[in-house]
DNA sequence: GTAGACCGTAGGCACATGCATACGATTCAA
DNA sequence: TTGAATCGTATGCATGTGCCTACGGTCTAC
């Protein structure tokens, strides 16, 4: 059951990432970047599940359309610093945006009361980590 | 945040299928023939999201072991019909029961009032199907 | 009767993914 | 100082997946 549902809700997303002409990941590795302070790439790969050796192309295309910055670490020489420039953070916001609508439609058919239950219970997940 | 609560869900259920001996594919396929009347292959297939090629195999197996039957369908002789066997109801059960298990266990770390309600929620997506 | 569609089956192709290896550069601990 | 570990980068391998094609057999509609 879980795994359909998985499965509608990247077909959900899919439709709107390609809007905005982002990947999936490259919208993920944004939402990790948000929501922590500056990172490594390894920690950022960490933090999303994804495969480090794999994020090095999606980070390339995020930095080459100016959505991240990449800097060297002056503490730490192999290492380099990620941010989000202002137009990664305003394209990251429409993207959620128009996901979290799409959302709640699908959820349209589930009690209103549940909605906000099933959202503190994923959050809850997550935070488990 | 659903992609990742997805594979842990998965990576939960990784250990009790292989303790079990069985596959995800096999496991949501016996629940597919489970939740509904005798099938056709490509109406699984459809029913639970697999690709009706690769479900061959999937299904070869489980025959051979006795969990399922596959059998003419003297009305359509394209068509062979699925059905369960005693011992795939049974393992199918014994599965659930311990994936259940475990999603509660997942399940603890949110408040007791929302649990109900996250099931309620997914139930109602399922069903939106 | 015929053409097109469908079933199950087998296999191919392109791509994604997890994991691994390897490299140069750098860092850290002994 | 040295060896091991880490970083980012590039690549390879095995596997899984979505989609496709093709086939023989069967069914349906005209």
């Amino acid at each position: 059951m879980v795994v359909r549902l998985g499965r509608r809700l990247i077909a959900m997303e899919e439709p709107i990432l390609a809007d905005h002409g982002i990947s999936m990941w490259a919208y993920v590795a944004l939402s990790g970047l948000e929501d922590g302070p500056t990172r490594t790439q390894a920690a950022l790969a960490s933090a999303i599940g994804a495969d480090k050796t794999r994020l090095i192309p999606v980070l390339d295309d995020l930095q080459r359309r100016g959505l991240i910055t990449r800097e060297a670490d002056p503490a730490d020489r192999r290492v380099r610093l990620l941010g989000m420039t202002p137009a990664g953070r305003k394209l990251h916001a429409a993207v959620r945006a128009d996901i979290r609508a799409a959302e709640e439609a699908l959820l349209a058919s589930a009690a209103e009361k549940d909605r906000a239950a099933f959202l503190a219970v994923l959050e809850a997940l997550d935070q488990g980590r």
